[in-house]
RNA sequence: GGGAGAGUCGCAUAGCGGCAAUUGCAACAGACUGUAAAUCUGUCCUCUUCGGAGUUCGGUGGUUCGAGUCCACCCUCUCCCA
């Protein structure tokens, strides 16, 4: 994997980059669509391709090894075959089950161990597995295997997860260094940087995860209860001691806002499940800020879904039909949703490299944080 | 004409002397940030300063400290026999 930065902004610290992979090319900042068991649910690939605009998707280590299971996902030469997505692919770690999971694992030095939430059988993830699981799957990046910690967390807490996960890490990039893709192409592992609420072990862990010289950085552990405030002021210092030829990944943010925010202060990878699954659940996200579909007043209002927008859905179908898909509990509702919501967000990432390269992206990005907010 | 049964908050249901009244659906609103999520939560007779207050269970009377529940009559509907 290769990462070019291409253009730093003059007036903030946001960067415009392209990443280089065996599949294909990134245009940073990007925002990666979430597609846990290897499908972004309710949405074809051809409709991630044309009308979201995806250039890279997310798929989990805990749900595909779980099912299909690695025989299946092996015999059809990876996950990108598997899927039929040819591009390029991320695989998040599980770390983040070791949060959500919570109480159905058990965390020891060695890793952790998991209840499956589909038949409840036991499996044990450690650091060198999980590596092995995602060689497996086969993901153009990796993610190292992490125990992301809650909100709130206390500092002794924090701090001796942080120990755990460093040490995991060493493990993860041992083995990753020790095996190669089993596909015939490469990957690349990103560590992640822990630490909670606390900048002193935010720190440490990004020197720490620095001396590992990987190919790109993570920042986890954050939104996931914290006040959004806090969550800019660490990922700030994040951005300021990771190293700058190097992407930058916000594990798991956020809103178009969030979103913004974080790229001004030097992010250049996102991924969130927020625009599928709040789309599933009738919020859409447009450039004027936030509709609910469900309330009764589209009910007739006939004007299209968002007469900015970038895909298809978004002139062809109207508030009233949307409403009236979700009310029905239609499939569709919930089809046209994440593919509106997903191409409002890749598109936003796209004027913000527009905006970056042009040299006025402070301002432009002010501007639209000021209307995203707002509930129509 | 004779007999049996039933009427409960939009719909459907529970209730068998202490009830503003069960549950489901519908409706209305909210939540959702590396997906155990096409999920979850709240409201859902009226008013409310959220402490309560006022009117309710087809209708009218009655029994009772107390009635959706028991009794009488009436109204409506369903089924069976003619």
């Amino acid at each position: 994997m290769k990462f070019k930065l291409q253009t730093v902004a003059k007036d903030c610290k946001a960067r415009a980059g392209e990443i280089e992979t065996a599949h294909g090319k990134i245009q940073t900042p990007i925002f990666m669509p979430v597609g846990t068991v290897g499908s972004v649910k309710a949405v074809h690939c051809s409709e991630l391709t044309t009308q979201i605009k995806a250039q890279i998707i997310l798929g989990n280590t805990y749900h595909l090894y779980l099912r299909p299971g690695l025989d299946t996902i092996r015999m059809a030469g990876g996950i990108q075959r598997f899927n039929s997505w040819n591009r390029p692919m991320l695989t998040d770690s599980g770390g983040f089950q070791v949060y959500s999971l919570g109480d159905r694992r058990k965390i020891t030095e060695d890793g952790c161990e998991f209840r499956s939430h589909i038949d409840g059988s036991k499996h044990f993830f450690s650091p060198e597995r999980v590596m092995d699981i995602e060689r497996t799957i086969g993901a153009d990046i990796i993610m190292a295997f992490d125990e992301c910690t809650p909100f709130p967390c206390e500092y002794d807490y924090a701090k001796r997860s942080l120990g755990l996960t460093h040490r995991w890490l060493e493990r993860c990039v041992y083995r990753f260094r020790q095996t190669e893709g089993i596909y015939g192409y490469e990957q690349s592992l990103f560590p992640i940087v822990q630490g909670s609420v606390y900048k002193d072990l935010r720190k440490e862990s990004c020197k720490y995860v620095t001396s590992f010289d990987c190919d790109g950085n993570a920042i986890g552990g954050l939104s996931v209860g914290e006040p959004i405030e806090q969550m800019y002021e660490l990922t700030e210092l994040c951005c300021e001691m990771l190293p700058e030829d190097k992407p930058r990944y916000l594990m798991g943010v956020g809103t178009p806002i969030n979103i913004l925010e974080c790229i001004s202060l030097g992010i250049d990878m996102f991924d969130c499940v927020m625009p599928t699954r709040n789309g599933r659940n009738a919020m859409l996200f447009t450039s004027e800020g936030i509709m609910n579909m469900k309330n009764k007043k589209w009910e007739n209002d006939f004007s299209p879904l968002d007469e900015n927008g970038t895909s298809e859905v978004d002139l062809l179908y109207s508030k009233a039909y949307l409403r009236h898909l979700f009310m029905a509990k239609e499939i569709l509702a919930l089809q046209i949703a994440s593919i509106h919501n997903l191409a409002f967000y890749l598109n936003l990432v796209t004027q913000a490299r527009e905006h970056i390269v042009a040299g006025d992206f402070l301002k432009w990005k002010n501007m639209m944080v000021d209307k995203l907010g707002r509930r129509l």
